[in-house]
DNA sequence: GTGGAGACTTGTTAGGACTCCG
DNA sequence: CGGAGTCCTAACAAGTCTCCAC
């Protein structure tokens, strides 16, 4: 089977033998989860039961995307734009959202010489699209997957320049030529003998089939619906219209009617888009491959929020070329380019003044009295006694020191250790048992008095379109929670005012008015050039910024996220040419080449973090450019031991077989270093990413996490749904997906406390279970031979049943088991395994919306309604999208 | 090319809301 | 209805990456 064979090779970036927390002895903090990705870790699809095992029985059938597109007449705004557009696949194949045809028929009238267009276009280069994906799909694959093929399909060699279509065929060619290795000779490169084997059983590891990843698509293609048809109409309430003037916001600024305020999105919002659109390589313009990128990005335009106005765009802009050129700026982020031409918002808000509540700590065992900001800071230690930064000297230490000038040095209390805070902690957990206490009427009441002073912070107005504000309180004062081993853990975060708060506006816009009397704003700017609303430097590390930004449902945020993900689809191209660059460079002269070469790999292939320099004062952490000789083992037969604390410091521990030239350019470069020395000391990540540049515009290091990210799911998802499956099923394939690419990402979540309870409850209910099984069988046995059941364990006497009925109770308890059994091993295959961070930040939603409409699983089952908020640019994506 | 400022994305967790089950 | 378990989200820490001055 294709699947043994991968194992060879298959870099399959990660089957990692353990993942866990770092466990080191210091940070007790994670606890050492060892998830063992041992067999059970990964099964198929198929096998692995869901967690939550709901079986959406609601939707058979057609309701499948449901959004509403109420989303129109919502005056408040996204979060009312229910979520429930009823996706149906109609006979042809095609499919449309119904709620479209209800309400927007005019519009769509309208459109239909647009979308007609749209169609032969898109069809066009969805056929190209393709077949370019069959015959080019080893280049596209993460490394993993491809080290495998390389083995099989040599390649020529050819300058790292984005295939065209056209060229598809030859896209692998470049890679082998480079290498200048012949087809049988790259099997050796890649191959058996130096494949990227892993050593963890196999079952982990995330295979993608030699063949599979060749398959095609075939009854997508045919399916074709106009790209953008339902965009521009479903979209246009995202943003909520302004009539619902919250608040104090300048009303006049908004233009009222939606008319007009379509008009008006249009406009601006173009600009920033086909700016941003610039940032992507011009210089290939002209392939083709290039040019299927743009044409989806075109495409995609018309299903960002306010579609009307992508439409017309379309319209008007011609060749995807002369819309791609005709945008041109400087690429780059926050870049100096204007990002709104008006901004309106209400500013933010602050904690309330501190109460207190007079409790006196204990020193020496006798009470002490403190000012309010003492008593303030020692509360805020008090209440942290239950938690495992109360193990750690540094916290304590550092608390110490911040508390203690705010004593003074001649305070009665001269030592932490004679403090005794036990007075506060019982009092605050009264409090905390009150306020448990309230009723959910008082609480609903509460909720939403609270809700009603925050109404009109809630909200932004950029360029007359109304969007949600991420954060808009400020932080309140609290003691440091570095992670890891963090040198400033316990400090003393102090109270913000508005006299730190720096806010960002737009220069008609009324300067929000200072929420706490008799203070004033540190600053007011109109700076159109970057996105956040407000700042202030952070208490704890003051040359860094706490800003506030838009919310993840805004249009700024969505258009950039649709960029980050055309940008890792673009990488789909050229991912050929790259590894064909750096496995020549393995065995460079030119040390920083070789550095650069195996650091890419790297990257490519275990989706490691860039890695940037880190400062004495933050906790001693690595990515792939900061790797220290110590983290990375040599340990025989090629394979290299990673192990080592990343972001968060997460421990980051896998085992996997390199390519030979990489496994002795480790232990070159380990050659003559001593523990504490960088691997790479040649590199850093504006050398690396500067390199990554050459290969492709804009490329950086975490292009490639995004690109194996989105690329696993989508491979995973197409190769493991099988058709007529329930929705059930259907989610669990999606889970097992979403599940790789966590372990892939190395994305991992402590174990809950209560986890091993409900495992050993779990287990007693599977035995209780089996009890009866065992004694309807027995009972089985004699109703067969006419003698009435033996009594229960209870002692009361049972029913008479019929073999018949006895049989069907069997097969019901032994599901019952079976399934328990499955929810188990989820629970426990899961229980360190974060998902959420991949859906949420590396999977293209379009693969995700895609496949649901495709296997008709409704979108809801798979996002929650902040992530279809997020989303909603992505949700009318056409069901035969593929990464 | 280096270092720092600045802006934006990614990541984990605590705790509240919601759901399920008896 | 209440408690346990699950799901979600807000909060905020910690990354990445760009730009710019020297």
């Amino acid at each position: 089977m294709s699947r043994e064979f991968d194992d060879d090779d298959g870099p399959v970036t990660f089957k990692r033998s353990s993942v866990s927390k770092s466990i080191q002895s210091h940070s007790e903090v994670r606890k050492s989860t060892s998830h063992s990705n041992d067999g059970r870790s990964y099964r198929k699809s198929s096998d692995v039961p869901s967690s939550n095992g709901h079986n959406s029985s609601s939707q058979n059938g057609k309701l499948v995307l449901s959004t509403k597109a109420s989303a129109v007449e919502s005056s408040v705004g996204i979060s009312k734009a229910s979520t429930s557009m009823v996706y149906v696949r109609s006979p042809r194949g095609t499919s449309k959202f119904a709620s479209f045809e209800n309400k927007k028929e005019s519009l769509l009238e309208k459109k239909i010489p647009v979308h007609v267009k749209e169609e032969t276009n898109s069809s066009k280069h969805l056929k190209e699209e393709s077949r370019e994906d069959s015959e080019d799909e080893v280049d596209n694959m993460p490394l993993s997957v491809r080290m495998k093929m390389n083995n099989i399909n040599g390649k020529k060699a050819t300058p790292i320049v984005p295939k065209k279509s056209s060229e598809n065929s030859d896209d692998d060619i470049p890679l082998s030529s480079r290498l200048s290795i012949p087809k049988a000779q790259k099997g050796q490169q890649y191959g058996s003998s130096a494949s990227v084997k892993q050593e963890r059983p196999s079952t982990l590891s995330v295979k993608r089939p030699l063949d599979s990843v060749k398959q095609e698509r075939p009854s997508t293609l045919s399916v074709k619906r106009p790209l953008d048809k339902s965009d521009s109409l479903h979209f246009t309430g995202k943003k909520s219209k302004l009539s619902d003037p919250a608040q104090s916001i300048n009303a006049k600024q908004i233009s009222v009617k939606s008319e007009v305020k379509v008009e008006e999105e249009d406009d601006n919002d173009d600009v920033p888009l086909s700016r941003r659109m610039n940032k992507l390589p011009t210089s290939v313009d002209q392939s083709s491959s290039l040019k299927k990128v743009t044409n989806v990005t075109k495409v995609n335009k018309g299903a960002t929020p306010s579609f009307k106005k992508k439409a017309a765009n379309f319209k008007k802009s011609g060749t995807k070329s002369e819309q791609f050129k005709s945008t041109k700026l400087p690429p780059g982020s926050g870049d100096g380019q204007k990002k709104w031409t008006t901004l309106v918002h209400n500013g933010i808000i602050f904690p309330p003044p501190y109460k207190p509540h007079g409790i006196k700590i204990l020193y020496k065992g006798k009470p002490v009295t403190l000012t309010p900001d003492q008593e303030e800071v020692a509360t805020l230690y008090a209440v942290m006694r239950d938690t495992d930064y109360m193990q750690k000297q540094k916290f304590k230490e550092n608390f110490w020191t911040d508390w203690r000038k705010m004593l003074g040095k001649n305070h009665v209390i001269q030592n932490l250790e004679d403090c005794d805070f036990t007075p506060i902690y019982d009092w605050y957990q009264i409090e905390k048992e009150k306020k448990k206490q309230i009723s959910s009427k008082e609480k609903k009441a509460l909720r939403e008095e609270k809700l009603k002073q925050e109404e009109k912070y809630m909200w932004a107005i950029v360029d007359g379109v109304k969007e949600k504000v991420g954060n808009f309180r400020a932080e309140p004062p609290g003691l440091f929670r570095g992670r890891g081993e963090h040198p400033k853990m316990g400090k003393v975060k102090r109270r913000i005012t508005p006299n730190d708060v720096v806010i960002n506006i737009g220069k008609d816009a009324p300067i929000p008015e200072c929420p706490i009397p008799g203070e004033s704003w540190k600053e007011i700017r109109h700076d159109n050039t970057v996105t956040w609303l407000a700042y202030w430097n952070d208490p704890i590390n003051p040359k860094l910024f706490k800003y506030i930004f838009l919310g993840a449902s805004s249009s700024w945020k969505g258009q950039s996220d649709r960029e980050k993900y055309e940008k890792a689809r673009m990488l789909k191209n050229y991912i050929g040419n790259i590894r064909a660059a750096y496995t020549k460079d393995f065995v460079s002269k030119d040390i920083t080449k070789q550095q650069i070469a195996v650091a890419t790999y790297f990257i490519d292939k275990l989706a490691l973090r860039a890695g940037n320099d880190k400062d004495d004062d933050e906790a001693d952490t690595v990515g792939c450019c900061t790797l220290k000789v110590e983290n990375v083992t040599a340990e025989g037969n090629n394979k290299l031991k990673f192990d080592f604390l990343g972001k968060d410091s997460i421990r980051y521990e896998n085992t996997v077989e390199v390519v030979l030239p990489v496994y002795n350019a480790i232990l070159k470069f380990q050659k003559d270093k001593r523990p504490g020395d960088e691997l790479f000391d040649q590199l850093d990540t504006s050398i690396l990413n500067n390199h990554l540049k050459e290969l492709m515009p804009n490329l950086t290091a975490k292009v490639f996490r995004t690109f194996n990210a989105s690329f696993t799911l989508d491979d995973m998802l197409n190769k493991e749904t099988k058709d007529g499956e329930d929705v059930a099923a259907n989610i669990l394939v999606y889970q097992n997906a979403n599940k790789q690419v966590a372990i892939i990402c190395n994305h991992q979540r402590s174990v809950s406390k209560s986890h091993s309870g409900q495992i050993t409850k779990l287990s007693e209910k599977i035995d209780e279970l089996k009890a009866v099984l065992k004694e309807l069988k027995i009972d089985l046995d004699r109703a067969r031979k006419g003698k009435p059941p033996l009594k229960g364990s209870d002692g009361k006497n049972k029913r008479n049943l019929s073999p018949e009925a006895i049989e069907k109770k069997i097969d019901q308890t032994e599901a019952k088991i079976e399934k328990m059994q499955r929810d188990m091993m989820t629970k426990e295959d899961l229980k360190t395994v974060a998902l959420g961070t991949s859906r949420i930040n590396y999977l293209d939603p379009r693969i995700t919306v895609a496949w649901c409409k495709r296997h008709e699983v409704p979108i809801e089952k798979i996002f929650s309604k902040t992530l279809l908020e997020k989303f909603a640019w992505a949700l009318d994506v056409d069901p035969d999208f593929r990464f």
